[in-house]
DNA sequence: CACTTGACTTTAA
DNA sequence: GTTAAAGCCAAGT
């Protein structure tokens, strides 16, 4: 079994609550991906298709980094928004306070 | 087969 | 405080 590590980052993304957002960074660390928070990001490339609530990951800077990839720019916001999550300038507001860590609400 | 790019993050100047 | 560079690994060209 290769480094499957694709399957774990879309099992984290999946246990985000709704109404919550997490980073890279944060999926990475919890999963000790050495590679860093961009193959999160290339391992979300390839959840097209699957139950991957993609749209609750951003950047650390609640940045919706990755809107552009959704097919339509604003298709993300409308996602995010319609759980309860407010974006406004591309950016999640009050991201500290919807910030979900992994490795805090799944225990260690 | 080697180089470039990438949905990121952190540290340094 | 803002801007620049380095670091990580994989996939595409």
């Amino acid at each position: 079994m290769q480094r499957d590590y694709f399957n774990d980052v879309y099992d984290v993304v999946r246990q985000v609550p709704l109404g919550r957002v997490t980073t890279y960074g944060a999926i990475a660390r919890y999963l000790s991906l050495r590679a860093g928070a961009r193959m999160v990001g290339w391992a979300m490339n390839s959840s097209h298709g699957l139950d991957v609530p993609a749209h609750r990951v951003v950047n650390r800077l609640g940045v919706l980094s990755g809107k552009n990839f959704f097919g339509h720019p604003t298709a993300m916001q409308e996602l995010l928004e319609a759980e309860g999550i407010t974006v406004n300038d591309d950016r999640v507001v009050a991201f500290d306070r919807l910030y979900w860590d992994p490795s805090e609400e799944l225990t260690v």
